[in-house]
DNA sequence: CTCAGTGCAAATATTTTGCACTATG
DNA sequence: CATAGTGCAAAATATTTGCACTGAG
């Protein structure tokens, strides 16, 4: 099977631009502006997020670039049940994310048992695992203590 | 932590009709084709799909109905990557899916681990679990006969 | 200088909403 | 017959594309 698609080691850190780079994208002042943005702040974003934060910077262009760097595997895109996505930077290889359905923060995690159900699960399923995807949803710490009503709906 | 709220007994078997009722909702002819196309149907779909199966009802009766029954349980909504949500039968209580990323084909599966690893994980998770979500990605059974470009692209 | 990249606006896609009309209970 | 439900069209939201212009190499 081809699980080991998932694990390609992504060894130099988080430099977004360098990723694109890599891909043998130019260095435009359009895509540092959108790439440091993304790595000045803290957790996950949405598209129109960074366009609002960026007015100088086209909106096609921050779409672009997004694109390119979810292909880079460099950001990872979340689906958000209902609304826009949400994108993280991937910091480590492999992993999993954590949703606050209050506040929206996102976390990853990564769970050697999580690899260890994908393998088991390969024999009962008829075909090839080409990947996985899970995402646990939480009431962060920060949000226990306060009582505001959910962001994001909550379906699984 | 607020686990059991995910394990809700459905018992009476596939009657997505029963399930708007049991919600206070009219038994209307619009609701009956509707739920008669989605049970009439093999797999999942989309909202877009049952209203081009549907031209005699209004899309926004369709969306309004489909936000029902998913409201009520009975439906899953997948959030697919690229493009609309699909939604598929919730026949079993709990349980997660197997996309095929060539034909869409939907399945579901139920595992005991990964509620396993529900409960190993709440340790580490700075707040409380709410819900998860996972799916697999497959190139299903049937997919691997034959030699198509995928339909989804698959990002873990 | 050349062509990848950009910004804008228009196009596309998806879903929701306002509102007058219809039909269920 | 009261009002929940409907259909339509317009609005809202999210993203992509065409195209003329700009700037990186």
């Amino acid at each position: 099977m081809a699980a080991s698609l998932m694990l390609e080691t992504e060894s130099r850190g988080i430099n977004l631009s360098n990723a694109l780079e890599d891909r043998g994208l130019r260095r435009t002042g359009a895509r540092t502006a959108v790439t440091g943005r993304i790595e000045h702040l803290s957790g996950a974003f949405t598209a129109e997020q960074l366009c609002r934060d960026l007015p100088g910077v086209g909106r096609a262009t921050v779409y672009r670039t997004i694109r390119h760097l979810v292909d880079a595997g460099a950001l990872c895109k979340l689906p958000i049940l209902d609304g826009a996505p949400m994108y993280s930077i991937a910091r480590v290889e492999h992993h999993h994310h954590t949703i606050c359905s209050r506040c929206g923060a996102v976390g990853e995690f990564r769970h050697s048992t999580v690899e260890r159900v994908m393998r088991s699960l390969a024999k009962e399923i008829d075909g090839d695992i080409i990947g996985h995807r899970m995402e646990i949803f939480i009431t962060c710490g920060s949000c226990l203590n306060e009582s505001t009503t959910g962001k994001f709906s909550v379906h699984v």
